[in-house]
DNA sequence: GGAGCCCTGCGA
DNA sequence: TCGCAGGGCTCC
């Protein structure tokens, strides 16, 4: 599944390649993407067809492209979802004849090419005024559907500060106020991610995934995380040191900045190259999924007990 | 603040 | 056939 740093490639990805891009049709293949779109499939294409993709935005895992300074295409990939951009020379090269030339209708999905099983949805692009000069498209392809995209209203940041990587604007859709700023965001008021978590006496570990905290932290990180910290996931926030609250965020932090730096070369395969393999990053991981096999620490074996309907694996030796 | 739901694929 | 995985939202 995605996480915060695969996120940020492709938040990278689509400003290059999207950025100042004007919308020329909205294709539904699938409505259920669209649960939070007020009016479904038209009130998307109201909303989006004529506007363009100013910045491409994000803060924790959500996306957003402003559409001017009142409204953002807001995007949540979930578990499964992947941006597929394609430019001009691709869309000739690549399917003739196909669904490109009913950009409205929604063709069946049978029409679909090989590797778009789960393409949900298609935006298509014009050209980029200072880049490529051909259109392109957007696909949406979500195999479990736990993500979806709308229009939303953008309304400015309490803090003052911008609302994400990718834009200086202090601005931020309507619905994403709750999101706090995530740990590669410098705006994060770290001091204040320590005092909260000292103050509640909920478990660590749902602490970490608390979007409303500190953004942008999954099931994955908060294990490797923990790991890294040597702290066991159940202990609750009021029973940690501040140093110890200190030091764990840094460790989730530099588990982010290691899959980041790994998956930033490889991008332009991933994103522009839609026939490719899903494109997440290779990771070293020693927690997540480790139930069983020894610590690489301590050689003691993992075990996984559940922590707020999540599983949480750790080394029973060194996490305490 | 916790439980249940969304949704699909996969493995037991 | 059933349970599980996952992030985030809604309901209680």
């Amino acid at each position: 599944m995605p996480e915060l740093p695969e996120v940020e490639v492709v938040r990278a990805g689509l400003e290059r390649h999207l950025r100042g891009r004007r919308v020329t049709g909205v294709e539904v293949l699938d409505p259920r993407p669209l649960r939070r779109q007020v009016g479904g499939a038209e009130g998307l294409r109201s909303q989006l067809v004529g506007r363009t993709l100013e910045a491409v935005v994000r803060r924790g895992k959500f996306l957003w492209a402003p559409l001017g300074r009142d409204r953002a295409l807001s995007v949540h990939l979930g578990m499964s979802g992947q941006l597929l951009v394609r430019d001009g020379e691709d869309l000739r090269r690549c399917e003739p004849g196909s669904a490109e030339q009913a950009p409205s209708s929604g063709g069946p999905l049978s029409q679909v090419p090989q590797g778009h099983r789960h393409l949900r949805l298609r935006l298509h692009l014009g050209p980029q005024p200072r880049g490529a000069q051909t259109a392109a498209r957007l696909d949406l392809v979500d195999q479990r559907m736990l993500g979806g995209m709308h229009v939303a209203a953008l309304v400015p940041t309490c803090d003052g500060a911008p609302g994400g990587r990718g834009s200086s604007a202090a601005l931020l859709p309507a619905d994403t106020t709750h999101v706090a700023r995530d740990l590669l965001d410098p705006d994060l008021d770290r001091s204040r991610v320590v005092e909260r978590v000292r103050a509640s006496r909920r478990a660590i570990k749902t602490l970490l995934l608390d979007q409303g905290i500190v953004s942008g932290v999954g099931n994955i990180y908060a294990d490797e995380g923990l790991w890294y910290a040597g702290v066991h996931g159940a202990r609750p926030g009021t029973s940690l040191e501040e140093h110890a609250v200190t030091g764990l965020l840094e460790a989730v932090a530099q588990v982010m900045d290691r899959a980041l730096e790994a998956g930033g070369t490889s991008f332009d395969e991933l994103y522009v190259d839609a026939e490719g393999s899903p494109g997440y990053f290779a990771r070293a991981l020693e927690a997540y999924g480790r139930a069983g096999q020894p610590c690489h620490r301590c050689r003691a074996l993992m075990q996984v007990e559940r922590i707020g309907g999540r599983s949480h694996t750790y080394c029973p030796c060194c996490q305490r």
